[in-house]
DNA sequence: AAGTCGGGGGT
DNA sequence: ACCCCAGACTT
C-alpha cells in the first residue's frame, strides 16, 4: 500500500510525468528572464498555439529588454496586433522601462520588486519568480484551479478572490524542495493537455489514483464557478470610406482614444446606431446611413453613403457588436476656418484623429482584427 | 466584489 | 451557442 500522503503522491508523480511529457515550447528553450516574463504576459487568457508566432515575431523584434523599452510604442502595439487585451503590451513596455531605471536592465528577482512591475499580477509575478528563478512562489492560473479543485474536491467559486488565495497557500505546499519551475510549469501543463475544462482524460493521468474528484466522480462538475453575464449587444454602423483626387485608392480611418477599449487603435469609422434591447435594423438601413454621414460631417469629412456593403460581427468580453458596412466616397465641400480649428482642438482632447491611408500603411498601424478583416479585403491584402 | 479589457478554438 | 483560456486593473 502507498504511504504516501495525498500531497506527496501528487507532487512526486506530477514532477515526474512533467518532465517525460513537457510540451518543446519557444519559451522553454532558454531561461532568460525576459523571454519568460514576455510569454507570461502573452499567455494571460490566451492559448499556447495562439501565442507561439506573437512569441517568435517579438522576440525577434526585441531580442533583449532594452530594444523592447526603447521602441516606438507603434512598433510594441502592432506586434501585438490580433492578440487582443492590448493593455498588457502598453504595461509591458511601461515595465520594461521601470527595470531599465530602476534595476539597471535586469529582470529583478525579488519578488516584491517583481510584483511592482506594471502588468504583473498574482499569478504572473508567480510564474516569473519560479520559472526564471527557480524561487518557491506558486503561479495560479485557470488550469491551477482547475486542477487543484478536482484533485482535492475543493468547491469554492473559482471566480472568488479568496478562493485564488486559499489556492495559492496549497499550491505553495504542494511545491517539491528546488523544483519550484518546473512543478508548476506541471501543474499547467497538467491542466492543458490531461485535466481539461471538458472531458478530462482521467484514464491517462499521473495522478488519478488519489484524485478525490475523480473517485467521487465530480470531476465533471468542478470547478464550480458562477457563470458571466452575457456581452450586452450594440449595432454600430460603419464606414468603407473611398477617397477621391488627391486620395484616390486610399480609405479613411481614425485612431482610438489614448484609454478604454482598443486604446490607441486603428479603425473605420463607426457610430453607435442602437437603443439597449432595440431591434437590429433591416439593410440598407437609410436612416443609419444618414446618421453615419451626419456624424463624419461633424468630424470634416463629407462622405456620399453609396452602398451596403457586409455585416461584420465582434464579440468583446463584455460587448458584442453587430457592424453595419456601408461603402462610401469622398465627397468635395468646403470647411471653414474656424471648423478646422475647432476640429484640431477636439483632437487634443479627443484623441480620435483621422487619416487617409493606403495598403502600404498597413504595414505600421495597429487595427483591431474585426477592422482587419474588412480593409485586407478590401484592399486585396 | 463587480466591471473593464480581445480574440479564437473547442465542443 | 456557449465556454474557456498560463489575468490584471479599475472602481
Amino acid at each position: 500500500m502507498d504511504q504516501r500522503t495525498a500531497k506527496q503522491y501528487f507532487s512526486t508523480e506530477l514532477l515526474n510525468w512533467y518532465m517525460q511529457n513537457k510540451r518543446d515550447l519557444p519559451w522553454r528553450r532558454h531561461r532568460n528572464p525576459y523571454y519568460i516574463w514576455v510569454s507570461e504576459i502573452m499567455l494571460q487568457q490566451t492559448r499556447v498555439e495562439t501565442v507561439k508566432p506573437y512569441f517568435e515575431r517579438f522576440i525577434t523584434r526585441f531580442p533583449a529588454l532594452t530594444d523592447l523599452a526603447e521602441a516606438p510604442e507603434e512598433d510594441v502595439l502592432k506586434l501585438w496586433e490580433g492578440l487582443g487585451y492590448y493593455s498588457r503590451a502598453r504595461n509591458l513596455q511601461a515595465a520594461a522601462k521601470q527595470v531599465l531605471e530602476l534595476h539597471g536592465g535586469e529582470v529583478p528577482s525579488e519578488k516584491d520588486a517583481v510584483f511592482n512591475l506594471k502588468g504583473v499580477g498574482p499569478y504572473t509575478a508567480g510564474a516569473i519568480l519560479s520559472i526564471a528563478f527557480n524561487q518557491p512562489e506558486p503561479a495560479v492560473d485557470g488550469n491551477v484551479m482547475r486542477v487543484l479543485s478536482r484533485y482535492f474536491l475543493i468547491e469554492d467559486d473559482i471566480m472568488k478572490g479568496s478562493t485564488r488565495v486559499k489556492m495559492e497557500t496549497l499550491a505553495a505546499e504542494l511545491i517539491p524542495q528546488g523544483r519550484a519551475g518546473d512543478f508548476n510549469q506541471a501543474l499547467m501543463e497538467l491542466g492543458a493537455l490531461v485535466c481539461t475544462p471538458k472531458s478530462p482524460h482521467c484514464l491517462t493521468c499521473p495522478v488519478m489514483e488519489m484524485c478525490k474528484g475523480r473517485i467521487e466522480g465530480r470531476e465533471d462538475t468542478l470547478p464550480v464557478k458562477k457563470k458571466a453575464k452575457p456581452p450586452r449587444p450594440e449595432q454600430r454602423i460603419a464606414a468603407l470610406v473611398t477617397g477621391t483626387s488627391t486620395n484616390e485608392g486610399k480609405i479613411l480611418v481614425r485612431q482610438r482614444p489614448q484609454t478604454g477599449l482598443l486604446a490607441r487603435m486603428w479603425e473605420l469609422p463607426h457610430v453607435l446606431a442602437s437603443v439597449p434591447g432595440g431591434l437590429a435594423s433591416q439593410v440598407p438601413d437609410e436612416p443609419a446611413m444618414d446618421m453615419m454621414k451626419g456624424h463624419l460631417l461633424e468630424e470634416g469629412y463629407a462622405v456620399n453613403p453609396k452602398e451596403f456593403w457586409k455585416i461584420a460581427e465582434h464579440t468583446f468580453s463584455h460587448i458584442h457588436w453587430n457592424l453595419q458596412v456601408y461603402h462610401c466616397e469622398q465627397a468635395e465641400h468646403i470647411v471653414s476656418p474656424a471648423m478646422v480649428a475647432e476640429r484640431n482642438e477636439s483632437y487634443k482632447t479627443e484623441g480620435d484623429v483621422y487619416k487617409w491611408i493606403g495598403p502600404e500603411d498597413m504595414e505600421t498601424m495597429a487595427f483591431p482584427n474585426v477592422f482587419l478583416k474588412l480593409i485586407k479585403e478590401h484592399f486585396v491584402l
